[in-house]
DNA sequence: TTGTAAGCGTTATCAC
DNA sequence: GTGATAACGCTTACAA
């Protein structure tokens, strides 16, 4: 690298600061760290400091002396693509407003539970962060969270469904979102429904289909609703909405639990010759970007992912706030052009 | 956090090591650091007394002490969630492997220049890592590296199309690849061809579309090939796909640079009542996760996007290497179901 | 080949 | 309110 030109100016240290102000070590570290019992003067004083030397503190000076690394991890695991860089863009963007840096760790937790320990030791012991944004699945995995406990390892989960004592989480309420969804489909006029299920480990996913039939029969549905497995996955749609047409019982509208396998059913109706929606509506879950990749665009619900990831960094940083409790936002059905009334509507 | 179950153990530090194995300090650190001038006999005592205490260096003082962070950061702007997502494995896989972090940050690199150096700079000073790997838009962003270079700072770049003398890079010929597309289709038998260009900053789209035509012409093409924008979205692809399939000269094989315009022209030909791949053929590039998210699933080049993630980061951490080499990997034709010879072959 | 001593730039303790 | 002074855990001259 050529750095005859610009030779890297070393940076000022605290020292720098506390020499051109004219006071101590401890009181420049008081007025950075906004520690109270500081005179107005003084605090202007070393302000004025920092800024002509454009000073900056040291994270590694800083993590060495006390005991915070202003390092959040955020832990994914298996993840979807959509799904996981909107976290980490509403992560990223809340750690920075505080100053803080993103590292990323993936685990695998798919292994035996002593790799799976195996894996969280060298993690935690190699460098330490401040805290851990957790993912689904890992935010369910309760090895994961009582390891992190008994570390003493602050961390906040994003859409968590365990009835936990396991430190707090933030969610949405996904069986009234699968619950506004069926009322779409029902206001449109359908009658004749189809589900599909996410995986097992899955729980979210269970509280949407749960979510989902109640409010049918809420609304006086008397036929079942037809299920199906679809492992959430584009593939798993495509066979799971291929079964679904062949049967004869053909449902007019499907709910797919997340956008992944619906794009997977539209798929299996574009193969099968039928028309989205005029023969058939489909519904997905996420509004992910996949949403708007498929012809026509999907209507689904909207989670604010970012803003549940702004919100687990916030309350990760919020020192003194309880541990165990549970942050509930609003998702918003977004209706687009996957749905449309029944082809023969009933009276 | 319940801490009263397992106390957190204080971490042994090299000291603890040192005393156990009776040897100096900076004997422990030659080992820890695999300095040479260290006798084999020294070494097993404390790499015994190492595993014994279960030691492990603190990042924080190493840092400190030292010149490198063990910090690698992962720069990224405007991502396509898929791409971004493999990018972020391959370079995770690698830092972990070398004990090094991963640091994710973001840029925004359209904005005007002030505000542009002002992003870099805040990232740069608060906290120093020992290297950046740089995704596309950002390789070839010149006001970067020119940054990067003057601050001292390594980097190498992932499928960067500049002409450089300003660091490293990784790359496939995407000319090359483009190639190997028009021969599968020539040898389909397709003679009536439309490209979609990508956006002007792209530079590695301009590379595919010229492969691609110049291929064509080589094999003895003489009717011109069609070429339109599809600012390589998938909404894009739509309005592309819309456009060719109303003109008169209705191609009968369609190459789109990227997967997420290949997908609009797929929805294009779905809304249009046409059959891919009876009536017409789609080629993408990238093989990316929507290639196996459309049906038919699209014939498209995979580029091993992780390989060239890992390679990058070695690259950032083998000191010593050439500053300026640009490292081409293979790319791979995948064909899928979106290509089938044209409706009606010539002889 | 091995060891000694002096930092690295902060925060924490405890006086004043 | 403010300020000496001692950690923090490691690396890096410089000796031996």
């Amino acid at each position: 690298m050529n750095l005859t030109t610009h030779p890297a100016p070393s940076r000022a240290t605290m020292e720098d600061v506390a020499r051109l102000s004219g006071v101590s070590l401890k009181s420049v570290s008081r007025v950075i760290n906004g520690e109270p019992h500081v005179s107005a003067s003084l605090k202007a004083k070393v302000e004025a400091a920092i800024a002509e030397l454009n000073y900056v503190p040291d994270a590694a000076a800083r993590s060495l002396a006390g005991s915070r690394t202003f390092i959040i991890g955020l832990l994914l695991d298996n993840p979807s693509p959509h799904y996981t860089m909107k976290v980490q863009k509403g992560v990223y963007d809340a750690v920075r407003e505080h100053q803080y840096h993103l590292r990323i760790d993936n685990v695998d937790s798919t292994v035996p539970a002593d790799a799976f320990m195996a894996q969280l030791n060298a993690l935690v012991r190699n460098s330490r962060c401040d805290g851990f944004v957790l993912t689904p699945p890992l935010c369910d995995n309760v090895l994961l969270l009582e390891f992190l406990d008994q570390s003493g390892i602050r961390h906040v989960s994003i859409a968590p469904t365990l009835d936990r004592s396991l430190g707090s989480g933030v969610v949405i309420d996904d069986a009234e979102a699968a619950a506004t969804i069926a009322r779409h489909l029902w206001d449109l006029g359908h009658r004749e429904f189809a589900v599909l299920r996410g995986p097992a480990e899955h729980r979210a996913a269970a509280r949407r289909r749960d979510g989902f039939i109640e409010e049918l029969e809420r609304l006086g549905l008397s036929e079942p609703v037809t299920e199906i497995d679809s492992g959430f996955s584009f593939e798993g749609g495509i066979s799971a909405g291929e079964s679904l047409l062949a049967s004869s019982r053909r449902p007019t509208a499907i709910f797919a639990g997340n956008d992944d396998s619906a794009a997977g059913v539209m798929a299996a109706c574009s193969k099968a010759g039928l028309r989205v929606p005029d023969d058939i509506s489909v519904c997905g879950f996420d509004d992910s970007w996949i949403a708007r990749s498929v012809w026509p665009y999907l209507t689904t619900v909207y989670q604010p992912i970012e803003e549940m990831s702004r919100l687990a960094v916030a309350i990760l940083l919020r020192r003194g706030e309880p541990e165990n409790r549970l942050y509930r936002l609003d998702f918003r059905l977004v209706v687009r052009d996957s749905t449309a009334p029944p082809p023969q509507p009933r009276s």
